[in-house]
DNA sequence: CTCGATCTACCTACTAGTTGGTAGGTGACG
DNA sequence: CGTCACCTACCAACTAGTAGGTAGATCGAG
């Protein structure tokens, strides 16, 4: 198998152009909504190749998912260390995803798309998506229970239905700025959401 | 398989039967997760009899999307006419999905799901999901905007972005209880939403 | 240094099954 | 009679996936 080092034999990209691919599909339309077929046209190979990399569909979207996932858990350990503050924080992640999708670069969260279709899901795909939401909320709860001791924000439940909350609100934002095709409905949305969550200090 | 004959006078109910069993799959998996085949399986027709009701299935998803929106005006008509409290509407029109989602009815809003995947759908379905976003959000807009002026709803920004941000919730919180498998995740983050909504009265 | 074994990344060609959709026929009924 | 609702029997295109082959890089042994 592979006890190899992949430092010197790195140029091998193919599997990431796919991943990249899959990604820009499947934000498009969902699991459902693409093909080896596609996905070997614009990487530029041919579609049993895809398989090379990838023996099945879900291989290839568990690990696009998993990779998801694991970019988002050291983002936010990230954003973080440079960013203690949980108003900011929170500031900063609805400008992220507002950034995001103004310049369509990712107009859309992949597990939230995935979870909108969930029990059509592979399962192993499905215990991924969940993965997320699971690390999403408890990010968000940790945030908003430092943020209710140091009075930093402003909650009226417990923290964790505050998170979940905001996580949602997120979420929905982002599919009511795609139903609407304009990318400013996004942060229309969270403004309010965030001057709630903030008390006012300027 | 039988040829049991629909002795009720009753006029011809198939179309209905394709569109309900149109709904049931599209709400699990979307516009791309189901097939003529699944659905002429559990209407317990032939595949292409169903071209007789609804020639493509563009014809098919944009009736059942316009009747969706249809269903939701009238609804929302009645519910203003006997509940004509904005807090009230608020917490009614919540309080109708969680209902939905905990017996499993409508585990998800059809358009909420159609409009995460609307850059792959016909564009004769994308602008009928439009529509009902547009709609929804126009008379949340209005029971806002009457909650305001009497004081019985506390918002912090212009009715139109607190419906926006309203709706956005609602839906996000579809799809996290999805997520998480757990349908009560939707009361629970509707909870809070309400309650930074409506002045504590007690 | 060279020979061959092995590995990687890709290819052509194919399979079995599914997709939405069509053509044309049949029986019931007013 | 014609219309309606449904049928059988197709179709071309597409689906994920497989079989087997090839060019080139790598590597260890003689």
């Amino acid at each position: 198998m592979s006890m190899d080092k992949p430092s010197n034999t790195a140029p091998s990209n193919t599997a990431d152009d796919i991943l990249a691919a899959a990604r820009s599909f499947i934000v498009a339309s969902g699991y459902n909504g693409f093909s080896y077929a596609d996905i070997a046209e614009v990487v530029g190979i041919r579609k049993a190749s895809i398989h090379h990399h990838f023996p099945s569909k879900v291989d290839l979207v568990q690990t696009l998912v998993r990779r998801y996932l694991e970019d988002a858990v050291t983002g936010m350990t990230e954003l973080e260390r440079n960013v203690p503050d949980p108003p900011e924080l929170l500031r900063t992640y609805a400008g992220f995803w507002a950034q995001c999708i103004e310049d369509a670069s990712r107009p859309i969260c992949v597990c939230a798309l995935l979870a909108s279709e969930l029990p059509a899901l592979p399962p192993e795909v499905a215990v991924e998506v969940r993965a997320y939401f699971q690390f999403l909320s408890g990010w968000l709860t940790r945030v908003f229970e430092r943020g209710a001791e140091q009075g930093t924000l402003t909650i009226a439940a417990a923290p964790r239905a505050e998170a979940e909350a905001f996580m949602a609100t997120v979420h929905g934002a982002m599919i009511s700025a795609r139903a609407y095709g304009d990318v400013l409905t996004f942060g229309m949305i969270l403004a309010p959401t965030l001057q709630k969550l903030i008390p006012a200090t300027d």
